[in-house]
Parts: C-alpha cells; structure tokens; sequence
RNA sequence: GGUGGCAUAGCUCAGCUGGAUAGAGCACCUGCCUUCUAAGCAGGCGGUCCUAGGUUCGAAUCCUAGUGCCAUCACCA
C-alpha cells in the first residue's frame, strides 16, 4: 500500500542489476520543498557498497527506476540526494481509495489482547488541579490513540480514598464544619472537602507553633500535635471499621466523588473500571508469601520482606513490613495481578503517573517479571513532566494551584470573550454559543497540554494564559469550521461526489494536501508506538496549515470544471474527516461554526 | 554522593530510525477582506541547537566527559 515499501524494492533491483550487489536497506525521506520531487533517496550509505560519484549513481538509479516504475515520472540529482518525482496519478487513486473510507487512519479489527490504561488515580481529598488535567488529558488520550491503532482498552483508575490525608479532612469537617454540606454551601463536594483539608493545615501549624512557643523540639512538635495524634486515632478507628468513623468518611468521599463526576464530565473524560484503594490496600500480601516461596523475594531478621535488585543496578527494596503490613509497593503488586483476574483478555497496562514515580514503576515492573507473570512484559509507565507555574511547584496546602474546574471557566469564557468581539455568531442561540464557548475553550486548553512531548515539564502561564491563534487548538477547530462552511454551500449547489479523474494534473497545493493524508494512518500507529498524543497534535497542525495555504491559493467552489469542483469539495471535506478523527483522539470536539 | 529526565530564536515548542541552507507559533515589522469564514494567508526580523571532545562521507540527533535545572534514592502514599 505504502509507497515507500514498493520503492524499496525496486531500488534495491536496479542496484543489484545495474553495480551487481545487494542493498540491505535504502533510506528514504521527504523531499525538501526547496527542490522538485515528492520522495528522496539517499544515494550516500549504498557507497559503502557501490564505489564510485554519488550522482552518477544517483543518475543511473534515477533513469533506470523511471523506466522500470509507471509511478516514477521523474528524477534529479543533487549531491548524494535522488529526488524522485511522483505521478500525480499514484496519488489520485489513492485519493479514490480512501475518498468513501469510514475512519481513514483507525486499525477497526480489534486485537484480541487487551490493554488497561490507568490515569487519573486522585485523593480523595482535595480538588483537581491543572497537574490531573495533564494526568487525565494524556491517559485519556493515549487510551483512544490505541483503540484507533486496533487495541482494546480498558480506562481505569485507582481512586486513593483512605489514609491518613482523608481522615484529616474528616478531622477538620468534625471539628469545625458545623455539619455543613455541599448542600448547604452550594459548593462542589470535593471543593467543600479540600477547604476543610487547608483548614486542617492551618490549625495544625498553630498548634505546631504553640508547642515550640512553649519550648519543645519542632520535631517532637510536629508529631505531638493533637490534631494530628486526632487524624491518625481516626485511621486506626477507621482500619478496625469503626461504624461512625467508616459512615462519615463514606459521606465525605461520596461528596468528593460527585464534584470528580462534575469535573470529569466537564473535561470530557471517562472510565471503563474504577477501583478504590480501600479494596486493594490488602491486597498483594499473598503474593508476596508466594514470592518469597519461589525466592524471588527475601525476608529479614525482622520479619520484614524485601527483594534485591542491585544485580540490576538497583537497590534493595522493602514489599512488606516487618508487623506484616502493605506498602505502597506490595498494594501495586496486588492491584495488578487483580486486573488481570477482573479481565483475563489483558496483555498489557499503562500506568499514567508523574515522572516522579519514575523510580517507583521500575521496581514494580521488575518485580511483576520476576514474579513470572506474562504480561508483566508489556507494561508501561506512561511518565510525564509537572506542570509549573511561574512562581515554581504547585502546592495544594499553600493554596499555589490552578485550579481544574476554575480553569476551564476561565478558558470558556476567554473563548467567548473573542468569540463576541469578532461577531460571528449572531445566529446562533445563547446555550448554543454556550456549547461552542465551552469546546473552543477547553480546545485551547487541551491542545496546549497535548501539543507538548509528554516527558517534557510544562510551564502553565496564567496571565498569558493560552493562545487561541497559530499552533493552537482553536486554529485548527476554525479550520475544520470553515471546511464545514463549504461542504455546506457544495451541497446547496449540488456538486456531485464522484470519483476523481486519474489522469488529470494535479494542482502543487493538492498534491501537497495528498501527501499529508497519506501520514495520517502512520501517524496514529506512530502515537500508539511511543504512547506520544504530542505527535497526533503537531501532524494536525501541519496537515491545517497545510489546508489553509490550499485554501488560499486555490478556489474550491469557483472552480468551473465539474469533476475539478467535485475533486477538490471531497478533498476539503477528506482532510475535515481527518481533522475530526485526529482531535478525537485529543478528546478534543470540532465546531461546524465558529 | 548514586540513578533518571530535560537543555534548540526574546517567549512557548517541533525536528521520525544520523542527511541537503535547523523549522513553526507568540511577540515585533510589511502587505492581503465587494470573491468558499481574516481565530486566516503571504513575507520580514530573529540561532554558539548548554560546553568540550569523539564516532563518519555527514551530528541538534549517536558515544564520552563536564555545566545548569528538575526528580528520585523512606518499614510515606
């Protein structure tokens, strides 16, 4: 199907008819703009194999594949470089090919191992803020760039709902909420819960400061302070299911969980599975007996299990505590091999977490293969930079944080605010408008996050906040719109849809915009490879800024000649189709209007 | 200190498995709306690709060393 690959082999036959020896590779790349051709063969790695002048090498490939290949035309040589140019031919009836597809681009059988993506993953006790817009918005994403890449996938997260951060809201709601709700407030459950989780902050900071005042080590101080011997009386209570205590927490995180609806909803994401740390925190104990049958693990004089992956150039690393309790590591352990118990067609899993844990995932990993789990082999750790702010780290108890929610009315009505000053939208309703406001605003914000390599870290800049012109989300939605504009006036004047004319010439921009679809389904399987929705992002942008030239230079619908018109209306509405799939694997809508 | 990540235009970022004169956007400056939506197009300005070595026909890209920033190295999660 591919060019490249038919290209390949018959460069490899002219050079092993025409010097007599066999290449075992031939390296190809995009012909620059700068010179004519469509594909270019670089003549320079075969001279370890051919001795002789580059060019005329080049030369004799060039004349030997024009004869040999209908859809070679052409050739140049330039230095070491062997432009090829390509019939416009090849191009239309791949044009023709795809002209009726359905979801150009997506793999559509499924492959029968599964793959779980794990993103979002919060405490239960504070809200979201932008570091979980970028978790959610690179998990959801690269969960749908593998669906299209022909994966099943599982969305799921693992909601941290007990410990000893969530007992300190329940602290601070018992000691100074007044039994209020979010009813009673009007404030989202998870919003009302994270004040009473600064409020619990505050007050055990005074207490800290009226313990040193009266002449005790700050040390002893931080762990003698009342509230805090409260919150962690409270998390025994609460381990030994203590019915008021295990009541008022599922009260407060059932508060937490419908402002995490509203916010999710908001952002566009969602969850095939959830599962809650109050269920899995035992979990992986038995596992961990198993291992140390096996030898895979090690215990100590103490009681405590370790392993020892310093033959890994590692360290030692504890999985269970000397009193027999779970770590962190032994629950990660346990939750995984459960996954595969809940779905047995699982062959994989993503773990969107903050490259912090970077560390923490090796290990894991490294256990889960010398656990002898097959599936361990394709696990991965979807790591990604934090998101900074210009005055440094986020810090949810110091009240340094952008706020999810707070954000994305922020970017809606940014959205809005341009929307009315440039006067388009006059028809439409107001919930309408609303509608729109809300998709161009949250596609500015999602594009910003995605565009960017995941791995690197992020600087979010309030003030400036995010553009809405150039290599920006609403750039390109207003690119899909304006296609929409002239699909809609073709249909009014009844342009057919057929196929196109092979052997007309192509126009430079249609071929150009050809070319750029032909990356498409590559693109996607490209993402899927290196869990990468920045590569999704940036070939859209190419791919509009592209349309847009096109669409400059030349006229869709003032074309005069019918089958020229209907050509070009398909393939304005060919790149809206894959405009549309592309942004849909960002999570992100596209407007008929804007 | 050990380990890992990052470093490209004033700012935010691309640059695929090494390839031709390192590309976009923002900002700044010029043109283009009686013709399919100007959230657009065309052009200009702007570079020690962190530094120094190495590998080779060729290095922003690979290797080594160094510098800077960040993270991590808990019987915390």
């Amino acid at each position: 199907m591919n060019i490249q690959n038919t290209l390949e082999t018959e460069v490899k036959k002219a050079v092993s008819s025409l010097f007599e020896v066999s290449l075992p590779t031939v390296e190809f790349q995009p012909t620059r703009k700068d010179f004519e051709g469509d594909i270019t063969v670089v003549v320079f790695p075969m001279l370890r194999f051919v001795k002789g002048n580059p060019v005329q090498i080049g030369e004799q490939i060039g004349e030997f594949l024009v004869e040999a290949v209908p859809e070679i035309v052409n050739f140049n040589v330039i230095k070491g470089f062997l432009n090829l140019v390509i019939s416009d031919a090849y191009y239309l009836t791949f044009f023709n090919g795809i002209r009726l597809q359905e979801n150009f681009g997506y793999v559509s059988p499924a492959d029968s191992e599964a793959v779980m993506v794990e993103y979002s993953s919060p405490n239960t006790n504070k809200p979201l803020h932008l570091g979980h817009i970028r978790n959610n918005l690179l998990g959801y994403s690269v969960a749908e760039i593998l669906k299209a890449a022909g994966k099943k996938v599982y969305k799921t997260q693992i909601i941290n709902d007990r410990g000893i951060h969530i007992c300190k809201s329940m602290v601070a709601w018992q000691r100074f909420g007044n039994g209020e709700t979010p009813e009673s407030t009007g404030l989202k459950g998870d919003k009302l819960v994270g004040n009473y989780y600064v409020a619990f902050d505050k007050k055990y900071k005074e207490e800290i400061a009226k313990l040193v005042a009266d002449g005790i080590d700050v040390k002893v101080a931080e762990k003698q302070a009342p509230i805090l011997q409260e919150a962690q009386a409270m998390l025994l209570q609460w381990e030994a299911g203590d019915e008021a205590v295990v009541a008022l927490w599922k009260k407060m995180n059932g508060w937490v969980y419908e402002g995490f609806d509203v916010t999710y909803q908001n952002l566009g994401v969602d969850f095939d599975q959830l599962y809650y740390e109050s269920d899995t925190y035992l979990l992986g104990k038995d596992v961990v007996a198993d291992g140390l049958e096996k030898g895979v693990f090690y215990k100590k004089e103490d009681g405590s299990v370790w392993i020892d992956l310093t033959d890994e150039g590692l360290d030692e690393k504890i999985v269970l505590r000397a009193d027999g309790t779970a770590v962190y590591m032994t629950q990660d352990i346990g939750t995984a091999i459960q996954r595969v118990k809940d779905y047995p067609d699982i062959g994989g899993m993503v773990y969107t977490v903050g490259n912090e844990q970077d560390y923490h995932f090796k290990v894991l990993f490294l256990i889960l293969k010398k656990l002898g789990f097959s599936w361990a082999e394709k696990l991965h750790h979807l790591s990604y930079g934090m998101v900074d702010l210009p005055s440094g780290k986020m810090k949810s108890r110091e009240g340094t944080v952008v706020d999810a929610d707070d954000l994305m009315v922020d970017m809606t009505q940014t959205a809005a605010a341009i929307a009315e000053e440039l006067g388009k939208l006059e028809a439409y309703s107001e919930t309408e408008k609303q509608h729109l406001y809300k998709m161009i605003g949250l596609g500015a914000l999602k594009y910003y996050i995605l565009k960017v390599d995941p791995k690197k870290r992020i600087l979010f800049d309030p003030e400036e906040s995010v553009d809405f012109q150039g290599n920006t989300g609403p750039f390109i939605q207003y690119t899909y719109a304006r296609i929409q504009s002239i699909l809609r006036k073709a249909g009014s004047l009844e342009v057919p849809m057929i196929a196109a004319d092979t052997e007309v010439e192509l126009h430079p921009k249609e071929k150009e915009m050809l070319k750029q679809l032909q990356q498409f389904p590559e693109t996607v399987q490209l993402a899927a490879e290196q869990y990468s929705p920045a590569l999704v992002a940036n070939y859209t942008y190419d791919l509009v800024k592209g349309f847009n030239s096109f669409y400059q230079q030349v006229s869709i619908l003032g074309e005069t000649d019918t089958p020229r018109k209907s050509f070009r209306v398909q393939l304005a509405k060919k790149v809206g189709d894959v405009v549309q799939s592309a942004f849909h694997l960002l999570g992100i809508q596209v407007p008929e209007r804007m």
